[in-house]
DNA sequence: TCGTCCATGTAAGCGGTTACATGATTAT
DNA sequence: ATAATCATGTAACCGCTTACATGGACGA
């Protein structure tokens, strides 16, 4: 047995998986019907910041989840535009999703190169590193900015929100403090940046 | 042509791949001459922050940028241990690394399981979301503890660092902003939650 | 004896990206 | 003209995980 060599990997064994794109399809789609289309749109748009996914492997995934009987479809001919198929979840697949979200959750692994970058800094101008900070610095303000309209707009005027928005509300929180944290590094990294520059 | 089709994903298509395993090793692999194994420990543990890799990855990855010439090993016959490769970088592969720290970065893609459930949330019983929080919470709140005390013992107590370490400082700074961060947003959140539980 | 550390790999398969393909309608 | 919206897919490939495999030294 070789089984302990792999402990560092395995002592999160009992965790989810990572992958939960069919979850995130049914979170979607759980009190609405929506075509492949609609749901491809979600993914680039609010849904985005959590999870990512291209229409191919959406389309992919819901011929699965057709398979295994979590979603159905219904086919809309149309004139003067492609037929479409409009999804809705099964009770097959309302029950797979809330066992899901009792399963303990595996922490989320992040991937960034600009850290890598980052690491090795000293090899380029500081300069260069700055311009590429400060390109991405402004895509993190814009998503804040998106993020803090929403939130006046949807759930700071009313209070008592229905439950589902509550819940919602709090995955855009997350949103909003990642985000407030990432310019705040950024404008940290830029002077720190600037002050190697100096030298 | 359907190219416009793609706009969306071809707007940052400028943008470097965020597959930089082989750069995240020339990175490391940069100063110091090391084995895959050594490589590996590196990768679940300090580097583990910004980037992930298995052992098995890293083998591979390795062997091929042996065949492209980015880095070299000298084997090395032990005895009463197996033999081993002790690799470093070569001039391609500095040059390589260089070449890539000038690309514009791609923004980092974040999926988080964690979310999804919150977005569903109303789903469960909010103790048990509030129990997997608080679990999580536990993990990040260690690593927290552990950037603070490496900030501590390597960064804040010498004025003057190195450059490479200012550089590596940068990266140590985006872990404590971003665990800080999180940890807050799980205590709104578990606030948020128990506020629903009374209801 | 059990498990860990050192040190290397192969191979199957999954999740996801990239490229390709179609085609009418509508807005600039 | 040009490009975007609606609406569906297939196929090749890449990055990464999971499972399997070896084997001696050393500490609890």
């Amino acid at each position: 047995m070789v089984l302990y060599y792999y402990a560092s990997s395995c002592i999160f064994g009992i965790l989810a998986k990572t992958m939960a794109l069919k979850q995130a399809i049914l979170a979607i789609l759980h009190d609405q019907e929506l075509t492949g289309y609609d749901i491809a749109k979600k993914f680039s748009g609010s849904v985005a910041y959590f999870w990512a996914a291209s229409h191919q492997q959406i389309y992919q995934e819901l011929k699965m989840m057709t398979r295994d009987k979590w979603v159905m479809f219904k086919n809309i001919e149309q004139k003067d535009r492609p037929a479409k198929k409009i999804y809705h979840v099964t009770v097959t697949g309302k029950q797979a999703l809330k066992d899901w979200l009792k399963e303990p959750t595996a922490a989320s692994v992040t991937k960034d190169a600009l850290l890598i970058k980052l690491f090795v800094g000293h090899l380029e101008q500081p300069q260069i590193l700055a311009k590429d900070i400060q390109r991405l610095k402004q895509g993190h303000e814009a998503q804040l900015d998106t993020y803090l309209r929403l939130e006046k707009e949807c759930f700071l005027t009313q209070e008592n929100l229905p439950l589902p928005l509550r819940f919602q509300y709090i995955t855009l929180r997350q949103g909003i403090l990642m985000e407030k944290a990432w310019c705040q590094w950024a404008e940290e990294t830029l002077t720190l940046l600037a002050a190697v520059a100096k030298d």
